[in-house]
DNA sequence: GCAGTTTACGAAAACGTTTTCGTAATTTTA
DNA sequence: TAAAATTACGAAAACGTTTTCGTAAACTGC
């Protein structure tokens, strides 16, 4: 490897002149400049990350923590979060928690001893923080896609408890009266929250809000799907099914397939988070919209500027979540 | 940040002392690296990684490239990659192609001035790879699911012909005689090895392969299903069609939609890759897996042997294919 | 009890940068 | 034209580790 130290020799000048004509400061003279930097490039000179961050205590790297990389919608935040970091100067040093509350603060040590100038963390979701205020306590950190509501840290969300009595008022629109919601029994205010939105709107119209809850398990889509079968077995008492999140609904479609019951026709079904599964033809799921792009870049310029600025009060971002009609939906016949 | 040098003003010895006690050396006393362990613990002191890879000259980082996070086939891999990585000490930095080998240089070369320790590169695939031989001439580097021939670079892929082949051999035992193939105008020698093995096997069954090609465009689903549409209107004149991946297929599975075509009472509908699409159960495509969690092992495998020792020559491992029979498929009625 | 060996530790260099401070050389001002 | 200000550069410290080398002190064998 060719450094700062061999090209300053070669061109016979100290260097911290060298150094002055890769940065761009102004004490240096124009031909000097251009000398230098045709010399670095003939010799394939390639500036040492490390050694850098040694120096300017900055390392220009933000910590990624994302329960599951391979979950569609996380996937696609990460794509959405990595692009945004690098167009800000920014790489991504990237961590699975893989539904782990013990290994979600493991990576966020390992990660603080890389360290990265910032995290941005996708949490499990257990519904607890407080044993993570020590590490977030240590770096800037902004959770992503979780309502933390009160709590003092920084957090991009969307407005969960809005979408959900969208969803629902939606699914009246259409003439249904009977509505089951299907809720995840995660501990996380995000699923509260859309527990409440669907319960605020079946008051409001006046109907009686139903719910069945899925055990939390690894796969909410296969949560989705058994309960579903056991729903099934005893017959169709409700017109529409509204799902606390796209995959226990896809989980449903399954055991809808397998019993013979025709979406939309005999049972409308709607999700939550729009992944990309759901946009699938044969699926073509109506579902709420997570603005994934909005978020990503939200939470990675909320982190910058707290990384510029780590004295900065905690902040939060509501999004406003945006329903997206589909064919998994329909009008009851009057 | 409480550093090496701090514990060490402390324990009143010298940082040597402090780094050995940490490092499980061997040239330090019982009682004193006891000492110093549950002083680093009171401390609260954590090894700066920049500092260590500063003097070790390794950064214990892998660097990975990939077209798209967001693509399910990949994040798969990514997951897998990630987790491998870490129970094997290294941390992945993440970056996205975006499916630009302008850029997959662009951030290559970003990766090595990070002084990653190895890259894994999961190709653009445009077919040549020339351009990039000075980068990976820099430093370790494993390509991950494009078959690269003789080319000179270590890579881990499946066995793309006998994958086609295979399922072609399958279809024909369904009793399909016209079986159409959906191919890629990719230039990559994957999709290459894919269209040989169906007209090999073609040819060993005796029965006449008949090619259509998709453009390459940014989203081959988009491809499949226009490709697909303009099949359908002049008429079905085969009993299956065999795409070269999965998202073609999904493209083809909408466009069949559309057109009334019932798959697979119709049309016998197979893919290749299975991804995690695949297997939902109102596309329940009959496919061709390519083991994403054993490619991604045999891949970190790899790459950290090489790290161990640059000097190694080139390798290549070739992963079995798998049939994965589900129901898009089924025996043409006598 | 003395030479030789081992053990346990400290001093200091090294990794490749950035940046501060100092200072000749040049330019500006009066 | 002398004094003051500016410009262009070099010397050296600093960042937080690991590791080599040197050396007292403790131990070994006879």
């Amino acid at each position: 490897m060719v450094t700062l130290k061999d090209v300053a020799k070669v061109a016979g000048v100290s260097y911290a002149t060298v150094s002055r004509a890769l940065s761009g400061s102004s004490e240096i003279g124009e031909q000097t400049r251009k000398r230098i930097l045709k010399l670095c490039e003939e010799m394939g000179y390639t500036p040492n990350a490390v050694a850098r961050s040694m120096v300017m205590k900055r390392t220009n790297i933000i910590g990624l923590i994302v329960a599951s990389i391979e979950n569609p919608f996380m996937s696609e935040l990460t794509s959405h979060i990595e692009i945004h970091a690098r167009h800000n100067g920014y790489n991504l040093m990237v961590c699975n928690s893989s539904y782990d509350t013990e290994l979600e603060k493991e990576v966020f040590s390992l990660l603080l001893g890389r360290q990265v100038d910032g995290v941005i963390l996708l949490p499990v979701g257990s519904g607890s923080y407080s044993s993570l205020q020590q590490l977030t306590a240590q770096v800037p950190t902004v959770f992503i896609s979780e309502n933390l509501q009160d709590l003092p840290e920084n957090y991009v969300a969307i407005d969960n408890r809005q979408g959900m009595a969208a969803a629902t008022e939606y699914l009246y629109s259409l003439g249904h009266r009977r509505i089951l919601y299907f809720g995840c029994r995660s501990n996380s205010v995000t699923h509260r929250l859309r527990l409440e939105g669907y319960e605020q709107a079946c008051k409001s119209a006046g109907i009686a809000p139903e719910v069945l809850y899925s055990p939390f398990e690894r796969s909410s889509q296969e949560a989705g799907y058994r309960l579903a079968a056991g729903y099934f077995q005893d017959g169709i008492r409700h017109t529409a099914m509204l799902c606390a999140s796209d995959s226990l609904a896809i989980g449903v479609m399954q055991a809808a397939y397998e019993n013979g019951v025709s979406i939309p026709n005999r049972l409308s079904l709607m999700g939550f988070d729009n992944i990309s599964f759901a946009a699938l033809p044969p699926i073509d799921l109506t579902t709420v919209d997570q603005p994934k792009e909005r978020m990503a870049k939200a939470a990675v310029d909320m982190l910058i500027e707290r990384i510029k600025n780590p004295d900065l009060p905690h902040t939060h971002e509501i999004l406003p979540p945006l329903l997206v009609l589909r064919s998994s939906c329909r009008a009851v016949r009057s």
